[in-house]
DNA sequence: CCAAGTTGTATAGTATAATAGACAACTCTT
DNA sequence: AAGAGTTGTCTATTATACTATACAACTTGG
C-alpha cells in the first residue's frame, strides 16, 4: 500500500465516485468481479459482515447492495445461509412457436411482463414493410419490459396492425401476455415467420428498465410473427439483456 | 411522447440511475450533449432557472451539477451573465524542456500540483532499465497528480532513484514542483530524453483524481529525463485526460 | 440438540441530497 | 439610468443514505 497524504484518505476512497451512492459502488464492484471470473457460478460470497468490514462500511449498506445484485439478478440470498452467485443464462429458445410466458415457465421461473407506454403512430418505412402496410398506415406500438423471476429479461418495442388490433395495450394490461392478447382478437396460432439477432449496448432508457448499467451489452431481436392464414400479426424489437440470456436458435 | 402508465411517471425518471444523485445523472447528461457537439466551444447554456424547468428539479441541483461540470473543466460560470461550454484543450508541448508548471503558466493558466502517496520500493525491470539500475535496486515512486485552474490535468507516476533523491517526497510537498525539488538536489538543467505516448481508459483510481468518468480517455505518457550530465534522473508515466490537454511533440 | 455463523428485521441517530423561497450581486440591453 | 435576466448566497425543511446496535429466524456441522 502506498502511504497516503492526510487528505482524504478513508478506506473506501478507492470506489467513491462522486455523486454515486456507496451501496452502488460496492454493487458495481461485485458486479465486475463477478462478471471477470472471480467468483464462479453458484460460490458463496462472503458474509455480509466480512464484506462490511472489507469496504470499511456498516453492515446494512452491504445489504442493499445485495439487494441491487439480486435486482440484477446476479446473486441471490438463502437465510442463514449466505449469498450465492447466479450468473447462469436462461436459454431462450426461438423457434416457430416463441412465447416467453412459455419459455420461462418452461425454465421453472415465474414469468412476467408489464407494459410501460403504448400508443398509434404512422409506420416507418421499415415497419410499413413488415406488416405489409404502405409508410404512415396507422400501426399500434406496444413497450413491454418482460421478466423472469422478478429479474427483467427483456424489453421489446411491438408494432401490430391498429386498426385489427384497436384495443390491444388495454388487453395486454389485463391479460399480462401477447398470446393471450392476441387470442382475444381470435389469433390463436401465430408463429415466428423471421428473426434478425444483432448485439448493442443498453441506451440510458432500456438500462434503467432492464437494471443493467449502460455499459452492459443487449442482445436485439428483431422478428415477425405471421397468423395461421400468413398475415403479419406483429413485429418486435426486443433487447434482451445478454448478461442473462442465451438465445438458441432452432434450423 | 408515448402514452406512461401510472406507475413510475416522474418527468426526471428518464435519467434516474439508481443509486446516482440527481445532480450526478445531470451533470453527465450535459457532457454527454457536449462532448457530442450540441453546445459548442463558448457556447452559453440555458439559465439554470430553464434548466431547472426541464428536468423539473430545483435550482440548487442543476447548481451542483453545474459545479461538478465546471470542476471538470467543461465549463465555466460569470455571475450575473451565464454558464458557458469550454472544450478547448491545453496544449501542451513536449520537447527537451518540458515542465509542467513553465507549459501551464505560458498558456495563462494556474499551475498546481499535488503529491498523493510515495514509497520506497524495487525497481521493476521496465524502470530499472529506464534509470540504468539493476532490477530490485531500491527507487523513490511519487504519485502526483497536476492541474491547471484548479481542473486536474494528469496524474503521473514517477520514479527516482532512491539514494540520490531520498526525501524528494517531503521536497515535492514543500516545493510542489519537480523542477524545484531536483534543483533543491544540484540538478538544475535536466532534459527530456526520450518520451513514448498511447492512449487507454481511465481506471477507477485514476479518473477519482482526474474527475473523468471511468468511460472517458486518457493519453499516457510515459518518459525518461537525464541531468546535464545524461545520467537518468526520473521516469514516468503519466495518464493526461484526453479531454482537456493535446499533446504536442517537437522535432 | 446445540452452538456458531448466517441472513432478516427493527429502532434510532447523524449527515446530506433535494426542495423551497427570498434576496443580493452582477451583466447586459434598452 | 433603469430594468430585466442572470449567478451567488442564505435560511429552512423534508427525505433518505449511512451508521450503530440489538435481536430474531434460519442453516449448518459437530
Amino acid at each position: 500500500m502506498l502511504t497516503r497524504t492526510p487528505r482524504g484518505s478513508s478506506s473506501k476512497n478507492h470506489l467513491l465516485a462522486r455523486g454515486v451512492m456507496l451501496w452502488r459502488c460496492i454493487a458495481d464492484d461485485f458486479e465486475q468481479m463477478i462478471l471477470v471470473g472471480k467468483h464462479e457460478n453458484g460460490a458463496r460470497l462472503p458474509a455480509e459482515s466480512e464484506i462490511a468490514a472489507r469496504y470499511g462500511v456498516n453492515r446494512h449498506t452491504v445489504r442493499r447492495a445485495m439487494a441491487e445484485l439480486a435486482a440484477r439478478g446476479l446473486v441471490y440470498t438463502e437465510r442463514g445461509s449466505g449469498t450465492y452467485v447466479k450468473t447462469d443464462k436462461l436459454d431462450y429458445r426461438i423457434g416457430q412457436r416463441t412465447r416467453f410466458s412459455e419459455i420461462v415457465a418452461a425454465a421453472g421461473h415465474e414469468a412476467e411482463g408489464r407494459l410501460h407506454g403504448h400508443r398509434i403512430e404512422p409506420a416507418s418505412e421499415e415497419i410499413a414493410g413488415r406488416l405489409g402496410f404502405k409508410p404512415g398506415d396507422n400501426v399500434l406500438r406496444l413497450e413491454i419490459v418482460r421478466g423472469a423471476d422478478r429479474v427483467p429479461i427483456s424489453v421489446a418495442t411491438t408494432w401490430l396492425p391498429a386498426d385489427r388490433f384497436h384495443d390491444a395495450a388495454k388487453i395486454f394490461r389485463q391479460t399480462r401476455s401477447i398470446t393471450r392478447t392476441l387470442a382475444h382478437y381470435g389469433v390463436n396460432n401465430y408463429r415466428r415467420k423471421w428473426t434478425r439477432i444483432s448485439a448493442a449496448f443498453a441506451d440510458a432508457v432500456d438500462a434503467g428498465r432492464l437494471r443493467l448499467s449502460v455499459h452492459r451489452p443487449v442482445l436485439v431481436v428483431e422478428s415477425l410473427d405471421v397468423s395461421a392464414e400468413d398475415e403479419p400479426v406483429l413485429t418486435t424489437r426486443g433487447r434482451f439483456a445478454a448478461d442473462r440470456v442465451a438465445l438458441t436458435v432452432e434450423s
